[in-house]
DNA sequence: GCCTGTATCTTGACAGTGTCAAGTTAGCTG
DNA sequence: CAGCTAACTTGACACTGTCAAGATACAGGC
């Protein structure tokens, strides 16, 4: 259980992880690579394989903590925000625009289409995105329904939308069309005031 | 000047940018490979390289004449449209969104980090995206200025902050979060529905 | 008509990628 | 201590983008 053995290394699922959400952070997620990460794990280029069946099934470990991530960060950005309903919503799109601004390569693993898409996700990654995205409609939700909204309108819809308007400004930041994080944040703030003017 | 020319293909660039987005449309971006463009067009591997000075190079390209096809069916959408606001504006969302449902790949290509993020896109691309984008806030512009906005609101950011919802719409969508094109539909509705609740 | 230059296209090669098959080592259980 | 199994390694294959050097065919000037 020392720190040098050469061949069993011990707690290698863990290292992998570790030093993916590095190099992701450094290089890109198409910058990352399981034979530079093997590398600088220190182990062969087939070890990872032993803990994970694919290069999809790393991504989405990564995916899934990068979800729990998200969800504790927005968890503390509401703890002290109960009462009132603006601040409350405006606490939840800071701290999600927020990650998204500070971890870039994990928001676009996270809901990019290199997961998504292509392969299927796994159950893990699966049950924690869903679950997040419920959390979201719920906490969007209540702010909904004490609204007076215009005719025909259906509260889930309006929820949606206002997290595609959330997820586009994000991809556009995060894709490089809107250079200006500060741009980001100024068309943020007036997409909160667009909504708070219809719901309150 | 025949068909058959085993050497000199004629047009080689069009016939790469045809088959190239032929393979777009069928294997994605991810599948879209130089050596299985060259051998579906019948030149050999680095052909292509006489044509343009890079894979992205031929990828900007391509963005490009995606950006002239949308631009087109936008146009095609409003020829009618001048007076009503609110149909103009829905004839609008139901062009962009249905461009991006008929043509995912494409229009990954056009918006993804693929070209914007990472390397520098073309002058070309550039070029053809910024008056998209211009085109598209001066439309939306015009909607905006004769609108009554709550207190402090920036027209312009408002123009941003609604194209955000539109592409994350499409997003959603193509990067098989949202699996569903009706559900898209209803939740832009419910956008466009918002919008005008507020505007007109 | 021929000769030459140049654009066009080809073959060969290299480094890098994900992943499979088969062999090797180490640690745990009986 | 024997043996079993999980962990890890080396070798190999097909695939990728791209460079260097050579072959081909067309266009111009004589």
């Amino acid at each position: 259980m020392s720190e040098h053995s050469p061949y069993h290394h011990g707690d290698l699922r863990e290292a992998l992880l570790q030093g993916a959400d590095d190099l992701l952070r450094e290089r890109g997620i198409e910058g990352l690579s399981l034979r530079k990460l093997a590398e600088q794990v220190g182990v062969s280029r087939t070890a990872p394989y032993h803990h994970f069946r694919d290069k999809h099934d790393l991504l989405c470990a990564l995916a899934a903590r990068g979800f729990a991530h998200l969800e504790t960060l927005i968890e503390e950005a509401q703890l002290d925000r109960h009462g009132d309903l603006e601040s409350g919503l405006r606490a939840f799109v800071r701290a999600y625009l927020s990650f998204a601004a500070g971890h870039p390569e994990t928001y676009d693993l996270m809901f990019g289409r290199t997961i998504w898409k292509s392969g299927q996700p796994t159950q893990e990654l699966r049950d924690v995105a869903f679950r997040s995205f419920r959390r979201y409609v719920e906490r969007i939700g209540t702010l909904v329904e004490q609204a007076r909204l215009p005719a025909g309108s259906q509260p889930l819809r309006l929820a949606q939308a206002s997290w595609a308007t959330l997820h586009g400004l994000c991809r556009l930041l995060i894709d490089g069309i809107y250079v200006n994080q500060r741009e980001m944040e100024e068309v943020s703030e007036e997409s909160v005031r667009l909504m708070m003017a219809v719901l309150a």
